[in-house]
DNA sequence: ATGAAAGCGCTAACAT
DNA sequence: ATGTTAGCGCTTTCAT
């Protein structure tokens, strides 16, 4: 480490050093003003010489922009989010801005306050990714800062935002399912969620029975809980939509626990996409959403820059064993 | 969303607006001086109509620091490190501070610019869990801020620092493995970090030779390419000490893939302790590593507060059934 | 207990 | 092409 030493070099040292004003100095830099070539590449000798680092925060002050914008997820720990968190990151430096997570641990009242301290920062901007209900969202709006959902179970009127069509999604990997063959076809998640309403159109319109409905949240543990009652149903089960990856995780070490075969007992189908799918055990056929894309949006729409075509970002269906394919 | 709209309501508006002097405001907010009661009410009153929100780039400016930490990691999408960033959260949340996480993709160019791009945002300190080389130590000492190094594979000399003693953790899980009865244990992972360093030890301590060593990083499909050497060389193997859990996911889906058992034919340890080893199939024995721990200790040692132990955390092993227990 | 005022480091008119 | 200067919103002596 380095002790909090007696460092720091301001605009001003540089300044002296190159025999130039406060002000050339902010033109070289920033590019924002002529500056003899000469002067320019004394300047820039000065800062390497010097060390000079910009001091962010009197530029904030100045701007009245930081430069940042803040992102607001449940849970950094939960893959799909720090995939998408990644992405955000990614092209918000590209942009020129840097991205300050923050958890929410699915609390709104936390939210709010997160929210708030974010805007205390001066964030440009910040994306929601929690759930957003009606008082958030006046509280959100109260803050006078542009923001954003990202990826909400459901478009929130009245807010700005960016995700996948979920409910088209569950219907696409609902189909498949039903392309199989399966016609028992349960469900895991949460009722409240666009999946659900995808996975039960799809399954009316192929004129099916609906099928079980085992409620979770979007967590392994919580696909665990439910996958122990699936193993337990498994005779009326021939195959299974699960709203997260996560969740088919958590519910698949249930069915081997339970000795159920994958595929051949019950055959699964997941949403999200994440890498873990990949290598879980059977690989999982997943829904796979377009985080590089939906943070492409979400960040441009959020900077109010760039054209952002108007259609909500679709999902692809990524086939692995899980569903008896191959 | 909401429109950038016309607000920025000062320190001084709620001054006005409660008639007294900017500094009262502050020392109502702040409590570092004595307000009267009545005063102080009015204030507060103020502050909640007017719905003030401090300028943290002010407070910077004028203070010299944003209450702010960084974290350089790797690549914030793996689970290990996600855990870890989380929990560094949480502590430092406790302790008044926001922190500001950047991917360094695990090179070393990006490291240094990152670290002066924090520099610049008045950062109170960073820590760094990504690879540290001499040529980093000099740059970030450069920077006159304090850092440390967070879990790297050797402690860094001439740098504050903490992380588990990794040698000793891979010569417990080797133990384990030992203890079982195998005897021709193969090595998963970097021979440059202090795990392989205590397989070897431990293998040495017991009298037995030297086993297969499978090189890899630390990801997933890392480890799944590496799991395919270990499938075709497994008549000689009995069992593998993997370098962490998101090898042993990824190679567990080769060796299934190749039809070979787990732990039958080749029993498995591996480490970190993240969440996903508990929902792999089969369920991992793993080194946990205590993260909570790690991220106490690093934040306080940072932030020079609190008092630190001055033995470095240990990692405890998870018995699951990977290795051949229940 | 409260107020006046200086200044943190930077940017951007506005002069020259 | 370069210099001068006025703040941005906050904290903190130093007065009162």
């Amino acid at each position: 480490m380095s002790e909090g030493a007696p460092r720091k070099v301001t605009r001003r040292d540089v300044a002296r050093h190159a025999g130039v004003s406060d002000a050339v100095v902010t033109y070289t830099l920033n590019g924002k003003a002529p500056v003899a070539p000469a002067t320019a590449a004394r300047v820039r000798e000065s800062v390497r010489l010097l060390g000079y680092t910009p001091n962010a925060a009197a530029r904030a002050l100045k701007m009245g922009s930081a430069r940042l914008i803040g992102i607001i997820v449940p849970d950094t720990t939960n893959p799909f989010w720090s995939e998408l968190c990644q992405q955000v990151e990614s092209v918000a430096s590209r942009e020129g801005y840097a991205v300050l997570v923050v958890n929410s641990h699915d609390d709104d009242k936390q939210a709010i306050a997160l929210a708030n301290s974010l805007a205390s920062r001066q964030v440009d901007g910040f994306l929601v990714a929690s759930i957003v209900r009606p008082s958030e969202v006046t509280a959100f709006d109260a803050l006078g800062i542009r923001w954003a959902s990202l990826n909400n179970p459901h478009p929130i009127p009245g807010a700005m935002g960016v995700g996948v069509d979920l409910e088209q999604g569950a219907r696409d990997a609902t189909r498949h399912l039903i392309e199989h063959g399966y016609r028992r076809i349960a469900f895991v998640g949460s009722t409240k969620d666009a999946r659900y309403d995808g996975w039960t159109a799809e399954l009316a319109s192929a004129g099916l029975e609906p099928g079980l409905v085992f409620p979770a949240d979007f967590e392994r543990r919580s696909g665990y809980l439910a996958g122990r009652n699936l193993a337990a149903a498994s005779a009326q089960v021939d195959a299974v939509f699960m709203s997260s990856d996560q969740l088919a995780i958590g519910a698949m070490r249930a069915l081997h626990e339970a000795g159920v075969g994958i595929p051949n007992d019950v055959a699964v189908v997941s949403f999200d996409g994440t890498e873990d799918a990949e290598y879980a055990w059977p690989a999982l056929t997943t829904l796979a959403q377009p985080t590089a894309e939906l943070a492409e949006q979400a960040v441009l729409r959020l900077l109010g820059a760039g054209v952002i075509p108007d259609e909500r970002p679709r999902g692809e269906l990524i086939i692995r064993r899980s569903c008896g394919c191959e």
